[in-house]
DNA sequence: ATCTTTGTACAGTTTTTTCTGTACGAACTT
DNA sequence: AAGTTCGTACAGAAAAAACTGTACAAAGAT
C-alpha cells in the first residue's frame, strides 16, 4: 500500500514536471500560467474532464475554470467532448500540437503585423501630405525625415507578412516537415 | 503662426497613430503598452533623447524611463548613442528591425522551446521508468498512456526546434529575403 | 408545471504589476 | 577638497489583473 502510494506520488511528480514548464511559456500565447497548468492537467487527465472536476484537482474556483477553458478553446488548445448521457461539458486537449499551437502562434502575430502595418502606412499618407503641402518648412522637413525612417520598419513588415503567410499556407511544412513520430533514439 | 500650430499638431497626431499601435502590440515581445510609447517616441525624435527629455515628453518619472530603457536595450530595440561633451546618457533606436524585433522573437522562442522540451525529457525519463519498474499495475497503465501522449508533443517540439533555428542560422533570409528597400510602390 | 443541475455574468476582493519619490553612489566640475 | 549632475535601488502608492462568491438564465429531469 505504501509503495503503492508512492508510485503514484512518483507519478504525480513526473506530471508536475511538465506541466510547470507549460505554464511558465504559456504566456506567450496570451495564457496566464494558472490555465496554462490547467492546460497541463487537462493534457494528462485519463479521460476528458468537466468543470467541477477541474475545480477539484487545482483547488480553485468553478468561475475561473469556466473562463479559463474559454481562453484555452480561442487558442484552440482544448476542445468539447461529447460522452453519451453526460450532462456536463466535457473537455480535453487538442492532441495536434501543430495546429493549436502554431495557430495561436499565427493569429497573434499576423494580427499584430497587419494592425501594425496598417497604422504605418496611415501614417506614412499623413507625413507625405505633410511633407508636400505644409506651410511651414519645419513640419515639411521633419515630416520627410520621419518617412525616411518609416522606410526600413516598412521593409521589415512585408518581411515579416510573408515570413507569416509561411505559416498560414502551411508552406513551412515543406520547409521543416512535420515529423508524425519523434525519433525513436533516447 | 495658428496655421503652423495646427501642422505642429498634424504631425503629432500622424506619429501618434503609428506610436500607438506599436505600444499595443509590443507586449509579444514582453515589453509593457507604455514602454512601447517610449520607443515610438525615441523612434520619431529628431535626435537621440536623454532620460529627461523622455521623462518630459511621455509626462513619466525618470525612475521609469531608465527601467524602461533597460529593458528596450535588452530587448536590443534601442542602443546608447555617443556624443561629443554630452555627459547624460543618450538614446536611440535600433534602426534594424529585422535584428532588433527578430532577435527577441527567436530569444523568447528558442528558450521557451528549450525548457519545454527539457521538462519533456525529464518527464519522459521518469514516466519511462515507472511503466518498466513500477509495483503497481495502474500507475504502469497510467505512465505508459502518459508516454503515448508525450509521444505528439515530442514531435512539435522536434519540429519548434527546427523552425527556430531556421530563424537563428538566418537560413529564413535565403527563403524570405530581406528587403532592404520596401517596393516603391503606394 | 416545479425542481435540479450546469455554466457564466458581474461585483467585489485579493494578488500582482506598474509607477513614483526619496535617497544615495558614481562621476564630473571647480 | 566640496559641490553638482546623473542614473538607479528601493520602498511605498496607484493601477491593473486574476480570482472568488453570489446570483441567475438555460436546459434537463420529474
Amino acid at each position: 500500500m505504501n509503495e503503492q502510494h508512492q508510485e503514484e506520488m512518483e507519478l504525480d511528480k513526473a506530471r508536475d514536471r511538465f506541466i510547470t514548464e507549460i505554464a511558465n511559456n504559456v504566456h506567450l500565447y496570451d495564457i496566464t500560467n494558472s490555465i496554462g497548468r490547467l492546460y497541463g492537467t487537462i493534457f494528462f487527465a485519463e479521460k476528458p474532464m468537466t468543470l467541477d472536476e477541474m475545480s477539484e484537482s487545482l483547488g480553485m474556483s468553478k468561475t475561473s475554470m469556466s473562463t479559463g477553458v474559454r481562453a484555452l478553446s480561442e487558442a484552440n488548445m482544448i476542445e468539447k467532448a461529447w460522452e453519451k448521457g453526460v450532462r456536463k461539458d466535457l473537455y480535453r486537449t487538442n492532441p495536434d500540437w501543430y495546429k493549436s499551437f502554431s495557430t495561436v502562434f499565427i493569429k497573434r502575430w499576423s494580427q499584430s503585423a497587419a494592425k501594425n502595418h496598417q497604422a504605418l502606412c496611415d501614417t506614412k499618407q499623413k507625413l507625405q501630405e505633410l511633407s508636400k503641402n505644409a506651410d511651414s518648412e519645419e513640419v515639411k522637413h521633419k515630416a520627410s525625415l520621419d518617412l525616411e525612417k518609416l522606410r526600413s520598419a516598412e521593409a521589415y513588415y512585408e518581411w515579416l507578412n510573408e515570413v507569416i503567410s509561411l505559416f498560414e499556407t502551411g508552406e513551412i511544412f515543406n520547409i521543416v516537415p512535420k515529423r508524425n513520430e519523434p525519433s525513436q533514439k533516447v
